[in-house]
DNA sequence: AAACTATTGCAACAGAATTGCGTTAGTGAT
DNA sequence: ATCACTAACGCAATTCTGTTGCAATAGTTT
């Protein structure tokens, strides 16, 4: 029984002109279920559906370019994906202790991009932005 | 005879208890001239005074926990380095097509960490953080 | 000049990601 | 259904980025 989760990514798939294969099926439903980026090497340990890690690799960077998913970096020796939730653009905050990773919902997209293009001298357009913070989180500072 | 350049950088290693050896004087002194940040094999293949790669990186990382200098992360696969000029925090805005960087003058630091720290659940305090852009350049864009 | 130890270079290693290539399996047309 | 086309796959090998152990070298302080 197929899940509405499934279906919907199913739909996403063949929007993007990918055919529906077992694993990217189900890759693409984990990321979207998942609360936040996760490594290769996780999603591979993580993954109902066996995949290969070559084409765990090929898939990620397919959706990346389809701008169905997107690729952050934190800081970190490996890149992490996360599922792109059209009406929810976010930035992170990552616990510079224990790497604890959250949401920071609201954000002034429009304005910060524009105040950018205004301060370029030659760019004619941005399309995106990557905004990480990095700190201490609760847990951590109390255990100081 | 010796640079302006050359001899702030030989204070600044002083100052954090480095020793003056040829290699971390050139490498600081090259940083710090460059107008842009830099990948390790560029730094590799363009400074002056010839460096062993594991020295290189040695040197980069002991100058980036000094706050010396900092490392970025452009979406690629390696790791940026720049001298962090004190008075100068800034943004980067990168060319999709052809990978030209410019300086994002004009970041309001305060208020972006002030603001993200406000909208955290769990998070006391922020150090740092990255904000970059990417576009398209005006050459680029005449391009197509 | 001696002692202390930061810095260096070599060799070997580790992890992330990519490439070539032959095979498998979705998909659209017949 | 069947066929043809080619996207997607898995394996092996490779590249690229960065790290570690260790012995030798060279700043620095006394």
């Amino acid at each position: 029984m197929k899940s509405t989760e499934t279906i919907f990514c199913e739909k996403l798939l063949q929007k993007n002109a990918y055919r529906l294969t077992p694993g990217r099926i189900a890759l693409l439903t984990f990321l979207k279920q998942s609360k936040k980026p996760l490594s290769v090497q996780e999603i591979y340990e993580k993954i109902h559906y066996p995949m290969n890690k070559v084409t765990l690799y090929r898939a990620l960077e397919d959706f990346s370019k389809s701008k169905i998913i997107t690729k952050i970096n934190l800081r970190e020796s490996a890149a992490y994906y996360e599922f792109l939730h059209t009406d929810h653009h976010h930035h992170h905050i990552i616990c510079e202790l224990c790497g604890t990773l959250e949401d920071i919902e609201h954000c002034h997209q429009v304005r910060l991009q524009g105040d950018a293009l205004l301060h370029s001298k030659s760019f004619t357009r941005i399309n995106s932005h990557s905004l990480e913070f990095f700190g201490i989180c609760r847990v951590c500072s109390s255990r100081v």
